[in-house]
DNA sequence: CCACTATAGTTACCTAGGTAACTAATTTCA
DNA sequence: TGAAATTAGTTACCTAGGTAACTATAGTGG
């Protein structure tokens, strides 16, 4: 094993990850990214863009693509905040309605990518890479 | 620990690594995707565009893209491969002349990234990785 | 031989993440 | 008080990976 290697399997996973997500919410109309934003958005109620991005650890830029997709779909509103910069982004009544399908999809995908991946190699991996990124950050 | 939580964790880990590498080959006028196709070409000798697709694991297009903007560089050769399909990349002169460089650069940032994580957690990672990656696929 | 299938690479277009630069608003501090 | 610094979000543009569709070439089998 050398760094090459134990990079290249960890953007591999990544995007193999991405990929089978993105194709298990294409028939919803929906794209990982927008989940993640819907998914801490249910989780932790109306959060600024900016708490957004800290949260997710994504750019403003991209951040601003995600929501104003999510807007033009209906999806999240962009409530003022408590200054005129400032932009709360909130479920709609419709992304509510929607949640409970989006969630069963990835939840079943998620558990269908880990199938064979034992419940204690998930545990060590996540301390792993936590671990790692954690002293990196 | 729940399967967002290990999923958005090595995501965050793989942009966190891939920003790092981007960085530090800025001045070189490189980026990681193709650092990656210059070291295996490097590693292997001279492969075919299918070949390469199938050792990084990348599709087609983005493929030819990288191979384009290194043609543009002067860093790799498009040569006829075994028939009218078939091209073969292989590197430059001037790419194997810059190759340690690169190498050089890549290697410090690798291991300023893994710094702080002991190696035995690093083999241990590689080798969760590699197993959930084997099941996958 | 030739129609059909498969293959290698390309083009077009999509999403996603990033940096730089920017605008408008807010905060800081002399 | 007001200039300077900081902040929240946006715009422009870049790279990277993907799918669909395509073109030219090669292989297959009746």
């Amino acid at each position: 094993m050398n760094s090459h290697e134990l990079f290249h399997t960890l953007h591999q996973l990544s995007r193999h990850l991405t990929n089978t997500l993105n194709e298990a919410l294409k028939p919803l109309g929906l794209y990982g990214s927008q989940w993640s934003v819907i998914f801490v958005l249910k989780s932790k109620g109306s959060l600024t863009q900016k708490e957004l991005c800290e949260y997710l650890f994504v750019e403003a830029p991209p951040m601003t693509r995600t929501i104003q997709r999510l807007v033009k779909q209906g999806y999240v509103l962009q409530v003022p905040g408590k200054d005129k910069r400032e932009k709360l982004i909130q479920l709609t009544d419709v992304a509510l309605k929607m949640f409970p399908l989006w969630e069963k999809t990835v939840i079943e995908t998620n558990q269908s990518l880990m199938k064979h991946f034992p419940e204690t190699s998930q545990e060590k991996l996540f301390h792993l890479q936590k671990s790692w990124l954690q002293q990196l950050l």
